[in-house]
DNA sequence: AGCAAAGTTAAACAAACGTTTAATTTAAAC
DNA sequence: GTTTAAATTAAACGTTTGTTTAACTTTGCT
């Protein structure tokens, strides 16, 4: 897939908007307004605007798959664990904007149901963190019996969560900005993360 | 707030529609004809779209506040986690549909924001598990030090993640139906959640 | 230079949107 | 039974929606 300099402006246009106001809330006009375009540029280089959000699917998706090498080099599996959750939230925290459309559009109806992609790309990080636990479990650090979809969760919905309640959790927090913010996610909130997983995959009972 | 049996019918097609379809996606002709009613009656009895949006969750949001009274009546601090996990993931869970609502529409630009309703609701809900939290550190069974703020996040994450991704998760788990799916909810989920903040809350390091 | 393809534009398209109007029916009060 | 207000309706309102058209400009190739 390879975009020239427009339809780039127009893709992260439509990131933009679509984060803010959502696929339906976001018009073509608004979009092409914002890329600095004419309207029927976006028919023209997409098709339609629903192919839009598909190809603009496409081109972010690879982002955000784990990197696989780079965790077979450390060593036991705590520090697997916290690698893991590091890489995955600063990715997730880099592209902030982009996630938040994911969350709105993955949950209406059948759009997105489609787009592959989406599906391999979950598959693939379920498919690592299944890879660790397990060799937690055969190094004896960690218990049995955790399955790694529920765990895959809780870190998804964790991070979510504090992208979807921004503003409440800002206020609660008392972090002045948006960059502030931000930082927390990358500290406090992917430590507890981390803390919250090894202790679950410790956990006794 | 007391509605006719009209207005009610309204309130829970729109329901229906903005969990399916979202706010913007969902027209106000949709809603009359899910709810059998001429279009103008929304307008006549509503004001406007957005204020339906409005009246619809302060309609509902009472549903979600936690009952402290039931909390109270728990022995130790351990037991009152599960009791208040359990309680929160079943009244999320009998109005999923609501909760999607929420969660894609609390996410979109400043809607809601005028909702204090919510805002109220959030603080209440999070001072109840503070008091939980602080009375197993009194207990001597909790450490001390882990932000209920994320704790909250932690537990709502989780369960959000199951509502926005019930397609791919129903897939993944082998689950045929949306009642096998809600079953899963109330039982497996409930006990992942609450061993995950037992966990949290008695870890060493 | 000449030509074909790609890029770009303003204008127009029909359809759908939220809302309002004006007319009519129903219900309640005296 | 008459009167007044509330409820209900079909139709129309003016915008905005996504998309297409047709004319025009730019680009690349021989």
């Amino acid at each position: 897939m390879e975009f020239n300099e427009k339809q780039i402006d127009i893709l992260l246009a439509a990131e933009r908007l679509f984060a803010t106001k959502g696929f339906d809330g976001a018009s073509v006009r608004d979009i092409a307004q914002e890329a600095n375009v004419n309207v029927a540029m976006i028919n023209y280089y997409f098709g339609s605007k629903d192919k839009l959000l598909e190809t603009f699917f496409e081109w972010r998706v690879p982002d955000f798959m784990i990197n696989v090498d780079e965790l077979s080099l450390v060593g036991n599996a705590l520090d697997k664990v916290d690698v893991l959750v590091d890489r995955y939230v600063k990715s997730m925290n880099s592209h902030r904007k982009l996630y938040r459309v994911i969350a709105i559009e993955s949950t209406l109806k059948q759009r997105m149901l489609t787009s592959d992609a989406f599906k391999k790309l979950k598959i693939h990080n379920l498919e690592v963190i299944t890879s660790i636990i397990n060799s937690g479990i055969a190094e004896g650090v960690f218990k049995a019996g955790n399955d790694p979809i529920l765990i895959h969760s809780m870190m998804m919905g964790t991070f979510m969560n504090f992208q979807m309640n921004q503003v409440f959790l800002q206020d609660q927090l008392g972090i002045a900005d948006d960059d502030g913010y931000g930082q927390y996610i990358e500290t406090t909130l992917t430590e507890f993360i981390q803390k919250t997983i090894k202790a679950l995959l410790t956990y006794e009972k």
